[in-house]
DNA sequence: AAATCGACCTGATGTAGATCAACTCAAGGT
DNA sequence: ACCTTGAGTTGATCTACATCAGGTCGATTT
């Protein structure tokens, strides 16, 4: 069954996609991109806070983001909600599901947000025949993994400040890769979902938000941030403490 | 050039090798496992504090814990050290190169240790002509990614007390999966190196460790743990509250 | 338009863990 | 035997952030 074009967000293929070269880019000839363009599923359109996977369930695919975003979250030990992520346009999840062919994660969308499906067996059979698909998928689990070790870096030893004026950082260097405005940020997710992450509180983040505007690093409108010193936030980050 | 087998713990083949089950299990048949084996190098131990890698320095080779325990910690913005991970053995480090063929930990032995060293380029050519080779090593990167989302999740909602008693049961689980005591521990590492791991100051680990041996949880000896009452500190990971 | 609700903000107060400081103890070094 | 050094412990104090307790605002319902 063909699948049909309905949106303008739509691309046809991978060839046409605009995030191609950020998405698997694996240096494919045109015969392979078909095989793999075949294999890839265009969901339609997720609506605000439906799911893409729950904790527990079989891993069959992982996931990349073609508009809006994705918050991925496990419970721990004590039953409460971790975020573990936050995925835009252009990057992949799903991977925690692979080690034991279960997701330890569940993936929900933060807004209208479409994504495409890429079985995961199917990639894994078109590795056999082509070995930089599975290069690049060990490429892509490397990048993970610094991507995490750096978000323990950043919760283990900072103050909120730091935690905070790195996620925006974060969050405006990853739009820009994108060609989007890295000084105009809306964020998808609510106050507690970042506190939830920064392993801070609501009140926290928001008095936090509330010094950096004082401060005149940014402005704030309820999810719109317009970032106004983008270096002041970046000082932040090495330096502890801030001059006054 | 062939090696020579200098001490009791220098296995001359993978076959042979105590950890074969743990390391690269990847059900190779004879001529596969003779493969593999010619190309990873049994390093001769490291001494304490000695490097494996530094940060910067060429992605070359993953690295298999045969004897001893490793730490890696990588420099954050700020410049301070942040302690990544402790390795014990069985368990295989390295993997932060692959993204960027660079480093962003530095890996050093926290006693004489002895390691594997698997150049990777090799171990990639082997996955070319054998697709489980690469098939494991995807399900190794999965089981990292899944080890430091739990680090994550321990680091941004944790008290002191839950922080250490997760660290000392990983430690314990980790051991008896070797078939070491499970219940009798030697901590290779210092309280410093705990403390930034978990993100806590040293006079805290050492006063949580007073704590837990006043409440019979354990005893401290220097560096030697032995656990008194292991499910005392598994509720404290679900409880969060102390039962008086 | 009044009531409900949820997300967010703000102020007052509490506290876990950081910081500062002094001490112990074991390992080397001279 | 004495001094030095560094790791660890313990106590007193401080503080960043959590917690608690009202608030506002905008969207949705009635």
């Amino acid at each position: 069954m063909e699948k049909i074009f309905v949106g303008f967000e739509r691309p046809l293929s991978c060839r046409t996609c605009r995030m191609n070269s950020l998405c698997l880019p694996l240096g494919l000839d045109a015969d392979d991109l078909h095989k793999l363009d075949r294999l890839i599923e265009r969901k339609k359109p997720l609506q605000p806070r439906e799911g893409v996977f729950f904790i527990g369930a079989p891993f069959t695919s992982i996931y990349a983001v073609r508009s809006g975003s994705i918050k991925s979250f496990c419970i721990d030990a004590d039953g409460r909600e971790q975020v573990t992520g936050f995925y835009f346009p252009g990057e992949i999840f799903g991977w925690d599901g692979l080690a034991d062919e279960q997701h330890q994660n569940t993936a929900i969308a933060l807004e209208t947000t479409s994504i495409c499906e890429i079985p995961y067996e199917q990639l894994d059979n078109l590795g056999n025949s082509i070995p930089s698909v599975q290069k690049y998928v060990i490429k892509l689990l490397s990048r993970e993994i610094n991507a995490d070790q750096r978000l323990i870096a950043l919760l283990a030893g900072n103050s909120a400040r730091q935690k905070l004026a790195s996620l925006l950082l974060s969050i405006s260097d990853r739009l820009a890769q994108q060609g989007l405005s890295s000084t105009r940020l809306w964020l998808p997710m609510s106050r507690g979902e970042i506190s939830n992450y920064l392993g801070l509180t609501v009140e926290t983040v928001s008095r936090v938000l509330g010094h950096f505007q004082r401060r005149k690093y940014l402005t704030v409108n309820k999810k719109e941030i317009e970032i106004l010193n983008k270096q002041a936030l970046r000082d932040l980050m090495h330096r502890a403490e801030e001059v006054e």
